[in-house]
DNA sequence: TTGAAAGCGATACCAA
DNA sequence: TTGGTATCGCTTTCAA
């Protein structure tokens, strides 16, 4: 009868002007009605008229005029790094994003593609997000978390190794990963310690630290001990060149900087006659499933996470009070889990 | 001098008005200036002077109350899942997303959170997205689509298994990875075949059509094939109770939905005592470099998904030409690697 | 070459 | 209880 199905693909999208002549009101009254606004009272029949005209119409509110007109928007920025990292961290962004949903929250990805730390910090800040959170290694200088305060952005949350003026810093210490893994091995007696170093390069931000680690870790152990850095890129070929050189340099460890890499170069070992951990002792990292399948059953140190959701909560709590410091304890631990390989 | 430091973290966002203020002309010239008008000429003075408040106070535009202006946005949707699936597909994600940026869209991730179809659909107009591209199994109906093009959205496209009415479709048609992966197994002579169904409810979605597609290619074999569903999950104690299962049920080879899960299940066949291949043959899919690392080394389906960058610059024309239909073939490819596990 | 002003869509104040 | 209207920040025609 009223409808015209005909058109609808054609018709530009109804505003709430249109509601408002429909329903015989004014616009006003179609924004208390849909917003169930509390501090007015409208009457029944002209609320069932309203929210009849929006049906009718397939009214949909346009949320850039609405946080024009609020001067403030529900967004929560991630600036995301080029690459992605291991499975851990993509369930961890993966929750955080689900998390921040959960609560209400716009959820916008932006990389910065090559614009430098402050260029891209205008960029995100033209969104006008409520927060930004940045977890890998997101450049982000103390004028850029200025830009974006002033921006309006209630809260500026790193996650990662450095801390960054003026932004909520939690800092992800990668360096206890190497240190513990590394504390293990020379608790089982070993002494000439290689520590792999990916070179995928988003690998990078996480590796580095955790060789930073391993060096800390056999400082403290005393003279005696020495750390061999090893590049090696994810591929069959890599890790056979690299296993030989293991042998060769005499090594009698590696910490693989995580299980994938771990099972890479045991394998890799074992093809070249090595015997593990008999001769050479791996540990990787992360827990995957998979490494327990190996035999040797691959020894890893545990990475606790704090949870995406809680992370979320943190966000918001930033948000709905800005100033306060957050308390978050617990952020990431570390711990060695021996199996067989070491 | 002219500068308030101090003020920084108070001062509200300058708006175009203030730069227009501090430069002595008028917002319009302002806009102009700064959007690099081609239409019209600005003296190079001015320009300077523009250019120069504006660096002064930091201005940054606002990008809602630009596409409330313009009447429409760069913003391209991307509804998201309740759980992520495999390393394929979250590498597939990403490449997607950092081409887009590429292209200067603003990618938006958003998901349904328990919303049905069409109250998601309202949701995501909301946001005026220019394009929505639906990549798992996201509930997305005719109606739905009618309401997001309605909303202005130029392109709705949907990579899965079923068509949607009045969306581009990319069909990925996950049977054959099942059917490639039991072809394989047939003709290596294989008669009682099991497929691993994860328990896992993220991969539903993907589970289910590569079964069908196993059903199919047995079907097409003949009589005298049987296909066995075998549900799993991602844990070494369900592995080790299906393996027994495996051995009670005669079944000659597993076509074990990735090689995840197949690495898991032949691991704990090895432990019953059964013997691969000889026994019971194992295939997976995904072709991951760990499963070389096995021995007997995992036979695999060698999945060839479309890049995230090609499948970017097909969204872009089709914000760009809406209404001519999207050529895509080969989106995604199939074929059995055999190794030494089947 | 520049400025004044209309208007994008939604909201909230003040009147009626 | 409801309606008129100013306003958010920006772009763009039309005049000057």
């Amino acid at each position: 009868m009223s409808q015209t199905p005909k058109q609808s693909a054609e018709r530009p999208v109804p505003t709430s002007a249109d509601v408002a002549r429909l329903a015989g009101v004014s616009r006003a009254t179609v924004s208390y009605v849909l917003n169930n606004a509390t501090a007015v009272r409208i009457s029944e029949p002209t609320r069932r008229r309203v929210r009849a005209a929006a049906e009718e119409l397939g009214y949909v509110p346009h949320a850039a005029a609405r946080s024009l007109r609020a001067g403030h928007t529900r967004t929560v920025l991630l600036p995301t790094a080029q690459l992605p990292a291991g499975p851990l961290y993509s369930r961890f962004s993966h929750e955080l994003q689900w998390a921040l949903r959960r609560l209400e929250y716009t959820v916008v990805q932006h990389g910065s593609l090559g614009l430098d730390g402050d260029e891209a910090a205008r960029a995100w800040a033209e969104l006008r997000p409520v927060a930004v959170v940045a977890l890998g290694d997101v450049a982000l200088t103390p004028h850029g978390v200025g830009v974006l305060k002033r921006s309006g952005a209630k809260a500026v949350i790193t996650l990662g190794q450095r801390r960054v003026e003026g932004a909520h810093c939690l800092i992800m210490d990668q360096r206890e990963i190497g240190a513990c893994a590394v504390g293990h091995l020379l608790q089982r007696g070993r002494r000439a310690i290689g520590v792999v170093l990916p070179k995928e390069p988003g690998h990078a931000c996480f590796a580095e630290p955790r060789l930073e680690g391993a060096h800390g870790a056999a400082a403290k152990a005393g003279a005696g001990v020495r750390i061999e850095p090893l590049p090696l890129s994810y591929e069959e070929e890599s890790a056979a060149a690299l296993a030989a050189r293991c042998r060769a340099h005499g090594l009698d460890a590696v910490y693989a900087y995580n299980d994938e890499y771990a099972m890479l170069l045991m394998r890799a070992l074992q093809d070249e006659g090595v015997d593990v951990p008999r001769q050479t002792a791996v540990v990787g990292a992360d827990d995957l499933l998979l490494g327990r399948l190996l035999r040797p059953r691959l020894s890893t140190v545990r990475i606790d996470l704090v949870t995406g959701r809680r992370l979320a909560e943190l966000v918001d709590r930033a948000v709905r009070s800005p100033g306060t410091p957050l308390d978050l304890h617990a952020l990431m631990s570390a711990r060695a889990v021996p199996r067989d390989s070491s």
